[in-house]
RNA sequence: GCGACUGUAGUCUAGUCUGGUUAGGACUUGGGCCUUCCAAGCCUACGACCCGGGUUCAAAUCCCGGCAGUCGCACCA
């Protein structure tokens, strides 16, 4: 039974403190969302989780980089350039079109980078009018996904707010390979926010103008995109959307990992090791195997640095299936871009199995002939020489009993006596190549939407988040069973013992018991602990499931202990 | 971005059409009473007309603008 009303989660998330949208005093902005004092708490904890899964688990290493870029890298990285287009509308039918596509189709003229009021101009002068029902078109706007800002006191200097956290990873990618020793594969993560200004952000925490990412750059031999312990997942069902049975119109699968790469479904082993670590993020976060499955991307709406991307999906009633992760093969493309743009070389020194001999042509100069001939000009035009491929000088010696060398804006004649080509055996160890990347890209914000609509449970008098101890953003709730006596003392000393063994524990004291549970329901605290009069006889105290709401009693010395066990869940409730 | 509709405490809502008393109720929440285990009951308190401007003696109510929400169109590299 599944139970997703968007509605409710989201008016309980708001009234128990875990999200609210933002600035609501001023009337809030679209886009924005607050994470209130439990959200934080539930988001740190699957963000650790994160961390426990990449870091500890996968061995990566988390970096931080500044949420503001320069302009040159987000150019390089292909941003800039599909951030910013001009874009115009129909006043009739409303379509949306990029005005120079427009206007070239028109005019045959390309008209990519002018500016927008020259654009409109352009539209007006040339009687351009919509293609598909001949109305009237709007001024161009701006269409522009990177919120833009100043660098320095003047200003001069255009920097953008971060569209990706991947960026970060990849501009410093020299500085990390040498981190790494020089050895692939290896993998970078980092967590933190992304920003783009969305036209018409509405749907609520699905698209935010502010979000927050976890993504992790795993660098790999582009020949080789074996994972070493796919052993170790091949057996894990997937349930795969694959682009050729979206384009016919057909269902989704449920094979083996295994499967999936022998029948060439998902391209390689490191993609599908990363579609099954996701799975099991999102299992172990309390989503059920049937509102889960893997999308591939058509090739239309793939990204321009991917050649193969997969969504992780997560079922929604109220928006159908939403991707909370992409995890893509986003090949050399970011490291090749960088390295042409910022003139560094971003490629990676591979040690063939076994060196290579290679014959080769070298060029020799008899410098008997040649030094006096050229005399002070000769040491730079041997260097020239050695920067054209020696094939083609002898090749050119053989046929024509000459070579044409242009150096200094002066033809020099090189005949067969200057120079000979003796045969050169080169011993090659390795190639200098680009990585390849392999990207799982993980929205925290819809993560936690998707942990909250699926943990939403209401049965005939409880309404609740049903959410993983583990993540659950109060973990214990200590109550006195009366308002009186000595119960609540006794109770405000458990907690602080609780607190003590880094257990998030909570009291209340207000209402019945009853309420008191209810509330502590609501907010998803999988134990609550009851201090009765029996307790401040014989040291024990019951402990509450939220889930079963069966109780046991226990010794208060052994209380810190078992709701240890309970919550990471090495002890089991219904083993008491 | 465009269009339609909507906006009263934390939540649901009465009042708006037809301008006029201290904006009413329920739930929730805080304090107290009662209470030996699952939102009971009683007392009590806190809490609202989305923002700005206009019309008027007087605006939650009428008008204009903004913001936000919902829906439709479009957009979502």
């Amino acid at each position: 039974m599944i139970v997703m009303k968007n509605e409710d989660v989201m008016n309980l998330a708001r009234k128990r403190g875990f999200l609210w949208s933002s600035f609501e005093i001023y009337s809030g902005v679209a886009g924005f969302f607050d994470y209130g004092p439990l959200g934080a708490t539930l988001k740190n904890k699957i963000m650790n989780k994160w961390r426990n899964y990449y870091v500890v688990q996968e061995g990566f290493y988390e970096i931080e980089s500044p949420t503001i870029m320069p302009e040159e890298a987000l150019k390089a990285s292909g941003h800039v350039d599909h951030f910013n287009d001009p874009m115009t509308e129909c006043k009739d039918c409303m379509d949306v079109y990029r005005a120079d596509h427009i206007i070239k189709e028109a005019t045959g003229e390309e008209v990519e980078g002018l500016e927008n009021q020259r654009l409109t101009e352009i539209l007006s002068e040339e009687k351009i009018h919509c293609p598909k029902c001949g109305g009237h078109l709007t001024h161009v706007w701006s269409y522009n996904l990177m919120f833009q800002t100043l660098i320095g006191a003047k200003g001069k200097k255009t920097g953008y707010m971060r569209p990706e956290t991947a960026q970060g990873i990849f501009i410093p990618f020299k500085r990390l390979l040498r981190f790494f020793r020089g050895k692939l594969p290896f993998g970078v993560v980092q967590l933190g926010k992304a920003y783009r200004n969305e036209i018409s952000p509405r749907q609520g925490v699905i698209r935010l103008r502010e979000f927050t990412q976890a993504e992790a750059e795993i660098f790999v031999d582009p020949r080789d995109k074996s994972h070493p312990n796919f052993k170790a997942v091949a057996g894990e069902i997937l349930t795969l959307y694959p682009a050729i049975s979206q384009e016919k119109g057909g269902e989704s699968i449920k094979i083996t990992a295994q499967k999936a790469v022998d029948n060439k479904i998902v391209a390689s082993e490191m993609l599908t090791y990363q579609l099954c670590l996701a799975r099991r993020f999102l299992m172990e976060l309390g989503l059920s195997e049937d509102v889960l499955r893997f999308r591939q991307h058509l090739s239309t709406e793939m990204a321009h640095y991917a050649i193969e991307c997969w969504d992780v999906e997560v079922y929604t009633d109220r928006y159908g299936w939403i991707e909370v992760i992409g995890i893509a093969d986003r090949t050399d493309f970011d490291l090749k871009s960088h390295s042409q743009h910022s003139t560094e070389d971003l490629r990676v020194f591979l040690e063939y199995p076994e060196p290579r001999v290679v014959k080769k042509l070298r060029v020799k100069a008899n410098m008997g002939k040649f030094g006096p001939l050229f005399k002070g000009d000769a040491p730079k035009i041997l260097k020239a020489l050695e920067e054209i491929d020696a094939e083609d000088i002898k090749q050119s010696l053989d046929t024509d009993g000459v070579f044409q060398l242009e150096f200094n804006g002066t033809m020099h004649e090189l005949t067969p006596d200057l120079i000979s080509f003796p045969e050169l055996e080169e011993n090659l160890r390795g190639e200098k190549i680009y990585p390849h990347v392999i990207e799982p890209s993980y929205g925290i914000d819809r993560i936690v939407y998707s942990v909250l609509l699926h943990s939403f449970t209401e049965d005939q008098d409880r309404t609740y988040f049903q959410l993983p101890a583990e993540v659950a953003p109060v973990e214990v709730n200590v109550f006195p069973l009366l308002n009186k006596d000595d119960l609540g003392r006794a109770a405000l000393h458990i907690r602080d013992d609780l607190r003590k063994e880094n257990i998030i524990a909570e009291d209340d004291t207000s209402g019945t018991i009853g309420r008191r549970y209810a509330r502590s329901d609501e907010i998803g605290v999988p134990f609550a602990v009851t201090v009765d009069h029996q307790s401040l006889e014989d040291h024990t105290v019951t402990i509450r499931e939220r889930d079963s709401q069966k109780q046991v009693r226990v010794l208060i010395s052994n209380l810190p202990e078992t709701i240890k066990g309970l919550i990471s869940g090495k002890i089991k409730f219904e083993e008491f």
